[in-house]
DNA sequence: TTAGAGTCTCCAGTAACTGGAAGGTCAAGC
DNA sequence: GCTTGACCTTCCAGTTACTGGAGACTCTAA
């Protein structure tokens, strides 16, 4: 059984975030010491290490949970998983495609921005023209 | 004179979000009625429309604090403005390529996975795998 | 006079942590 | 036996940019 500071140790993540996991239920230690310390075994680093790669993949923490519960249900079905990755593949498009009409927009004010010390610039007055509405849903 | 509900009308936000912009001191109310009522000149408008563009385009409030700077400072230089605006796109492609990145291994995955009723998932596989060091930057 | 719409301030919540304070526990070294 | 340092604990606050709601005031029209 290893403390908190081990278990973050080998899953490679701050002790603060395990405590976090454990705090909002998603990973709980599997006991306690005496004193009150978390205890972790070998399936519980590996949940923390099952969560630390789902959320660099994007998945917020409570499809985590879902995929997590799939990981640990030996019934569970390849359908749900791969239906949840289709949502966020799908998600994480549409936040490609917005940033890309973003990115495009700006590059070329950019581009035709002169960078010098005179002080028109076709950024600002594009922002500033009422009629402008520009590219929609970065967040 | 509008008051905040006449402006947020004119200028397409909440009036949430532009008492917001007024506590923060990114765009303060003209004046104060007299019976403590915050009060936008056409100025203001055009000020919250500016935000508006430049939120919608990813700024965050303290760069759009910059930009607004230099939409009123007729000394501004185009120069600075190019330059905040190269960050942001810089940001902006960083974010894309992890996206892409994150796009490309999820789909991966996604192909190879059967999606039945059986258990077995190579996505699921993925997640567990301690050896994986799935893409980063996502955040 | 009363209903409705608009405004005010203040407080809480969002997502997923992160930082810090104040304090208990443990092993090693003197 | 005592201290030092590295652990661990809980609790509270802050992050970003709002958003929702409560309770109270103001104004206009019927």
């Amino acid at each position: 059984m290893l403390q908190i500071g081990g278990a973050a140790k080998a899953a490679e993540l701050p002790v603060k975030t395990v405590r976090y996991y454990d705090e909002i239920g998603l990973i709980k230690a599997n006991t306690q010491s005496e004193k009150g310390y978390r205890l972790y075994d070998e399936s519980a680093v590996h949940k923390l290490i099952f969560i630390r790669h789902a959320r660099a993949f994007g998945f917020s923490i409570e499809v985590c949970r879902e995929l997590l519960d799939c990981y640990q249900n030996p019934a569970r079905t390849s359908q749900e998983v791969k239906a949840v990755t289709a949502r966020h593949l799908a998600q994480i498009r549409e936040k490609m495609a917005a940033l890309q009409q973003l990115h495009d927009t700006l590059t070329h004010l950019a581009d035709h921005c002169h960078g010098d010390e005179r002080p028109d610039c076709p950024i600002i007055d594009y922002l500033a023209d009422p009629d402008n509405d520009p590219p929609t849903g970065v967040l």
